[in-house]
DNA sequence: GTCTATAATACGATAGAC
DNA sequence: GTCTATCGTATTATAGAC
């Protein structure tokens, strides 16, 4: 069928049916991430997308809601796109390369959802936030034991792993698309930075 | 006297005098690292420092003067701080290992006015904004300069000085006092980690 | 399901007493 | 210089027509 290329990889949205709610989700990612969660009004999100605020609420409980509709799938897509990176790869190097060049290449494509999924964790609501937390978890236990194999001193492995995850998510901040490297030329790039630190 | 040994290393808060005007400066560097500028109301302010949301206004002339204030502070310590890490030294490897040392535990140390100045640059007016870039880019420049005697490879100088810059800056979203390494012993490590990353 | 209109509240900032 | 009281506005969310 023609649309299987497209829908082999995972889409983003995919928890989402396409239709209003998916739409308010995206207006709301290019929002939230621009200006932030709390200097974004329902108003800005609903203009840009032709509705009026009111709509917001037929389709979210609140913009509270929104906000952990957004953070689930941001989490859960860097998550996903991680292990399906690593995935079939035995070399314990490539592994690591293939995992920092997606992890990075992920925040420069989607760098206004990332900001909105590592910079508007405050934001969450308790119950929401724990939920978030355990995703969080899985990503970086993952990470940890993909590097455990390049990293020579035990004692170090927690926050070598902490700093290389650390590199490739303040990506989110200063990426400027069009101005900054393309995603695939920066995970590349950064993929050799963190061997580099994890082998010195 | 007694008290040259405190004033000797400049003040964070030497641009203002002490009275009401800094006290208010510190209350709201940590309302606006922990909750984000536009989640903080004056009244939060206020209350921290025991004084009514109006006893603002007399000492600023707006909440967004406030942040621009904390900003200036915050961004010209940083520069200022780094620039005295690598005086008198001559070697280097040894100035870039001071730098980055000095710059890393700066975020670790101040986190919350750390956050302030590297998440909150969206919420600056833009008058107040161009200010401030001017500032960031002295900081920059003089990073890269340092740099360069590291990074064989021209061509990937300016990556390779958002990338390292970018490693210590992250630190302010991460770090949790008491939890996370003291930030001595967090800068010599990462200073390790970025020489490693330019000279690979 | 979407709109207009609006309720209820919270916010930044000011007025005026002390 | 600080307070109490409050103004004007903006915000989230709801009510009710279509």
């Amino acid at each position: 069928m023609e649309t299987s290329e497209t829908t082999a990889i995972s889409d983003l949205w995919e928890m989402l049916q396409q239709g209003p709610r998916r739409t308010l989700a995206q207006a709301a990612v290019d929002e939230f991430g621009k200006r932030g969660f709390h200097a974004t009004t329902t108003r800005h999100i609903a203009e840009r997308i032709g509705m009026s605020p009111a709509a917001l609420y037929i389709h979210y409980p609140s913009k509270a809601d929104l906000l952990f509709t957004i953070a689930k799938i941001g989490h859960e897509a860097v998550l996903n796109e991680s292990l399906a990176a690593v995935e079939g790869i035995s070399d314990h190097h490539e592994r690591v390369l293939s995992f920092v060049r997606t992890f990075t290449a992920w925040h420069a494509v989607n760098h206004l959802l990332a900001r909105v999924i590592q910079y508007e964790l405050h934001s969450l609501q308790p119950d929401h936030l724990k939920e978030i937390a355990a995703i969080r978890r899985r990503t970086a236990d993952f990470a940890a034991e993909e590097f455990r194999h390049l990293v020579s001193d035990t004692s170090k492995l927690r926050m070598r792993t902490v700093a290389c995850l650390s590199l490739s998510i303040d990506v989110a901040r200063w990426y400027v698309p069009g101005k900054s490297p393309a995603p695939e030329e920066l995970g590349a790039e950064y993929a050799q930075l963190v061997i580099a630190m994890l082998r010195s």
